[in-house]
DNA sequence: GCCAACGTTGGC
DNA sequence: GCCAACGTTGGC
């Protein structure tokens, strides 16, 4: 079981717009970056993720399932891009930030924290509970 | 809006 | 295969 990380700003595709998909879920499309859908084709259905929202609110927001695993992205010119499907399984209590995760020692290794532009990223089983504890929110 | 960091492209 | 030029992402 692995933990994963989706990037989206909030003007593109934004954690509402994924929750108003409900079960169904949708696509995971547009990411253009080898390493991003590397990390995709690695996902497993049932596994988990977070929802951030870059570069305006800079904070985790909400809890996503995968739904469908690797496949063509269907807006993709190219069949080298894929992308998974997730779906909404409950937001944040407290959205946890980007500042916070910086300042908390404990989560000094993370990509978040260390690479910025990686756009679908893993995410450690102890990062996963420390981000949960932070955002008062249930990890399972 | 700026710019650093990173990824990709393409000339040689 | 190297590397300069360019494009994009995303924090600030």
């Amino acid at each position: 079981m692995s933990y994963w990380l989706f990037k989206s700003e909030a003007e593109v595709w934004s954690w509402d717009q994924q929750v108003a998909k409900g079960d169904v879920g949708e696509e995971w499309d547009g990411v253009r970056n080898y390493q991003a859908r590397n990390n995709m084709r690695a996902m497993k259905l049932g596994e988990r993720g977070f929802f951030y929202h870059s570069r305006k609110e800079t904070e985790i927001v909400g809890i996503v399932e995968i739904c469908a695993e690797a496949h063509p992205d269907s807006k993709a010119d190219d069949p080298r891009w894929e992308c998974v499907d997730i779906k909404a399984v409950r937001p944040f209590t407290k959205p946890v930030t980007l500042a916070m995760c910086k300042e908390d020692p404990r989560l000094k290794d993370m990509i978040l924290v260390n690479n910025s532009r990686l756009s679908v990223q893993p995410v450690t089983d102890e990062e996963w509970k420390i981000i949960c504890e932070l955002g008062d929110t249930d990890p399972s």
